[in-house]
DNA sequence: GGATCGATCGGCT
DNA sequence: GCCGATCGATCCG
């Protein structure tokens, strides 16, 4: 299967948000092959974006975002769940996509035992369940994902068509009227692996 | 140094 | 539908 490389990434963020529907992500753990196609997105959009985390400036924890794009930004979130986001657009410009749901693809078995669930439906559908799923932490934070060494990276897969993507505003995100409003969570219609309805 | 709170999830009412 | 878990980043003093 053929990785998507750099320029992949360093596109447009809602451009890139679309064009991940459908990809695969994969995580190499201890030699095994976890997978999944994403059917949920969200983008975040440079310091003008009031939900963005680089809406105040930069700081340590979001650095990876100011960084080069096709690297992994990891964060922990209520103490105890990571999210896992993909850099996109032109170093120095803050902007990533969260990756908020994966059909399970390869390693279920693997999956099942890292959520301690077994239902597919239940192992990646979330952006905290599938960093569990695959067993993504803040180790990741920083990853370069078009390294040849890489543990995690997309792989090139069908195209999800136009008439088959949905949207709708961005799942958690409050305060700011124009941040609430944009729809700029994108998801699979029809799938039964995206976080909620 | 201390208080606040979050791009969530799972269990319980 | 509601609530608690759990902790680091951020902000205020």
């Amino acid at each position: 299967m053929q990785r998507l490389a750099k320029r992949f990434y360093a596109r447009d963020t809602l451009t890139v948000a679309r064009s991940l529907l459908g990809q695969r992500l994969v995580r190499l753990r201890d030699g095994e092959r976890l997978s999944g196609a994403i059917v949920e997105v969200e983008a975040y959009v440079g310091e003008g974006d009031a939900a963005c985390h680089a809406s105040r400036g930069r700081t340590r924890r979001n650095a990876t975002m100011y960084g080069p794009p096709g690297h992994a930004y990891v964060y922990l979130i209520y103490g105890m769940y990571h999210c896992l986001n993909l850099v996109t657009g032109s170093e120095g410009e803050p902007a990533a996509v969260l990756i908020r749901g994966l059909e399970p693809l390869e390693g279920l078995e693997t999956m099942g035992k890292l959520r301690s669930r077994t239902e597919p439906r239940a192992l990646a559908s979330g952006p905290g369940r599938l960093c569990q799923a695959l067993d993504i932490d803040r180790t990741f934070n920083g990853a370069d994902l078009c390294a040849s060494h890489a543990q995690l990276f997309l792989e090139k897969s069908v195209p999800v068509p136009d008439t088959a993507v949905a949207c709708g505003p961005r799942v958690g995100v409050t305060g700011d009227a124009k941040a609430i409003s944009v729809p700029w969570r994108l998801y699979v219609q029809d799938s039964r692996f995206v976080s909620r309805r």
